[in-house]
RNA sequence: GUCCUCGUAGUUCAACGGAUAGAACAACAGUUUCCUAAACUGUAGAUGCAGGUUCGAUUCCUGCCGGGGGCACCA
């Protein structure tokens, strides 16, 4: 049983004997005590005052005199108004300790769910860009937090392979791109289609200005361009199976698949199954069907069909057109059946932007209308987008940060780094460049998860990522340090196993928080799978970080004179890298041994 | 027009309805005979505005102001 629950379970019990009231257990929350004050859990009893007919105080000293007098587990209590802070016995840190080192901590008991993670899902026009990267960290983060929180898990990347804005690229390659491979262009495939994507709308424009300068209005000038119009006809030539447009498709595709899969590898992200929208574009329309009979939808009378929302407030939404063709929610609506299929899940979770709110509100009622068993267990993971100062990213307009680019950038950021600092020189040449990339990596990834998911953010590449203060570098150098000290016991053969700090007595204060904080591993993955939220990891180990930072300041360690002080110090020192190697292995970043 | 969302130090981010709102960067001032100074310590600095609910509101509700996004037989 965790300290939490014991604690919780002796409150109840002081409540019994104190005051004669049956108090549910969970419903006793304990908070972090604040730390200008002596304690590590604090109870509030600001609420209780009319069932214990005593004021908040007078509560609060009465149940602490209770728990201190009748539970090995309380050292000492501290009343400060409402507020009941408790003090933990050394001993039962200790044993805490002791108990948690040889046993398995980092996973959550099995819940028996499954969950599916639909996330990164690009389009095949143009490669990843720091937008994608938010999107896959939190993707592949969210199903390692849900997978150590006992749910079994299934990463899915549904990848918009058709469309108009593949037929953008294929038409300006067509045009302009002479045959150009990324062979022999030397360029990644996706970065080579991109560009052609970018030519299509440079094109476009200038075609759109031509017409308007012959007097059309802006509208017909869209409509009527030319390339725009090759574009579409090439979209119905691909619905239509034509040979040479689909072999077409085909070639640049693979290019850019190769592309992602490069990017996905280096970044560090990976799949378990992959949907292709060419292969679900046409699902759903039995969906509009079955909803049509069961009455769930309504037709129009010009044969279109809907789905009457107001009730939910969200308006009448259109599920297929009068000529019978699909609209974005007719597929989406059959992938989330296949996906069902494939997998059943009780969880399905879309990591998609904000933009699409509206979207997946509609989807997840719609599915709930049709009775489908997985339509409460919708959820979209909706993140905010990730701005420049000069406003958003257009890749249209090419002015996006390039993920690959980015990392380079960093890895050359880190490079620079390690060579002033000059610690490194045992490395070799490849241990040198892995641990650039991990630095980089780290920082890109801690920089970009460690926000809130939902709260759009500011990239200035002026200012680039942090590599000190609350960073990844931070995180990682904390890391170092720690097998730093236990290379040397390990070393000078020092045992810090439980007997050899069983005799410890005392804390500081430093140490006291360390413990807490420790404690909490459980609580806070909980609480991160609970609301998808990697930011809650992240900020949970800077928290951790900083506590160790502050202690191993503080506190000597090989120098101090008591053995058992001394062993309990690497001891928390191994358990503080094990936690910190844990909750980084979630969100996806490396934890170096030395830098 | 309507719906959703965000608004916290100069800047980027924290804070299950709880104590004197935490960090980091930038600024200023300190700490290496001692385990990695990519660190540690200190100083200064913030809840958009107005109401309401509550013992208690950055957090919940209403209105306003400001930023972002959505809503069309587009994807």
């Amino acid at each position: 049983m965790s300290l939490e629950l014991q604690i919780q379970k002796a409150l109840a019990e002081a409540f019994k004997a104190t005051f004669d009231l049956d108090m549910e257990q969970e419903k006793l929350v304990l908070q972090p005590t604040r730390k200008e004050f002596v304690g590590t859990h604090t109870f509030v009893t600001f609420p209780y005052g009319k069932l214990t007919q005593k004021n908040p105080q007078q509560t609060a000293e009465l149940l602490g005199h209770y728990l201190k007098d009748s539970h090995s587990l309380i050292a000492d209590f501290q009343v400060v108004k409402g507020f009941l802070n408790l003090s933990l016995k050394p001993s039962a840190w200790v044993s805490w300790l002791a108990q948690r080192t040889v046993g398995e901590w980092q996973k959550l008991p099995l819940r028996g769910e499954k969950a599916m993670i639909e996330y990164s899902s690009p389009n095949t026009n143009k490669p990843l860009h720091l937008g994608h990267l938010r999107n896959n960290f939190l993707g592949f983060a969210v199903a390692q937090i849900l997978e150590a929180a006992g749910f079994e898990v299934c990463k899915a990347n549904l990848i918009n392979d058709r469309g108009i804005h593949i037929c953008k690229s294929m038409v300006a390659y067509r045009q302009f791109g002479n045959g150009e491979t990324p062979e022999q262009s030397g360029k990644k495939g996706d970065h080579l289609i991109g560009d052609y994507y970018v030519k299509f709308n440079e094109v476009y424009k200038s075609q759109i200005q031509t017409l308007i300068a012959e007097g059309n209005t802006e509208k017909e000038a869209e409509q009527n361009a030319p390339i725009m119009q090759e574009a579409r006809e090439m979209l119905l030539a691909w619905e239509a199976g034509d040979a040479q447009v689909v072999a077409l498709w085909k070639k640049l595709n693979s290019w850019v698949y190769e592309g992602f899969e490069k990017t996905y590898k280096d970044i560090g992200v990976s799949f378990d199954t992959y949907y292709y929208e060419s292969e679900t574009y046409l699902l759903g329309k039995e969906i509009v069907e079955e909803g049509l009979k069961k009455g769930v939808f309504f037709r129009k009378e010009e044969g279109s069909v809907w789905a009457d929302l107001k009730a939910e407030k969200l308006d009448e939404k259109l599920l297929l057109r009068g000529d019978g063709t699909s609209v974005y929610m007719t597929q989406d609506m059959g992938t989330a059946d296949l996906k069902y299929k494939d997998f059943p899940m009780q969880h399905s979770i879309y990591v998609v932007g904000n933009e699409q709110d509206y979207h997946f509100k509609v989807l997840k009622v719609l599915m709930q209308k049709m009775g489908r068993a997985y339509a409460d267990g919708i959820f979209h993971l909706s993140y905010g987008m990730v701005e420049l100062p000069e406003g958003k990213m257009k890749s249209r307009e090419g002015t996006v940060v390039d993920a690959d680019e980015l990392l380079a950038e960093m890895i050359q950021i880190a490079k620079n780094r390690t060579e002033e600092l000059g610690k490194i020189e045992n490395f070799s040449v490849q241990e040198a460049e892995q641990l650039y990339r991990q630095l980089a990596l780290g920082a890109l990834k801690y920089y970009l998860l460690r926000v809130e998911p939902k709260k759009k953010m500011l990239f200035n590449p002026e200012d680039s990522i942090d590599f000190q203060g609350n960073s990844g570098v931070y995180l990682q150098y904390t890391h170092a340090k720690i097998s730093a000290i236990l290379r040397k016991a390990e070393r000078d053969n020092i045992a810090y196993d439980a007997e050899a700090y069983a005799a410890v007595s005392e804390f500081e204060a430093s140490e006291s928080e360390l413990f807490y904080l420790l404690s909490q591993y459980e609580n806070t993955l909980r609480e991160a799978a609970d609301s998808y939220s990697p930011a809650v990891m992240a900020n949970y180990m800077y928290e951790l970080a900083r506590a160790y930072g502050k202690m191993y300041a503080d506190l000597p360690i090989f120098p101090e004179s008591d053995a058992a002080k001394k062993a309990m110090r690497i001891a928390l020192s191994a358990h503080t890298g094990e936690v910190l190697r844990a909750v980084a292995r979630l969100l996806g970043i490396e934890m170096p041994e030395q830098m």
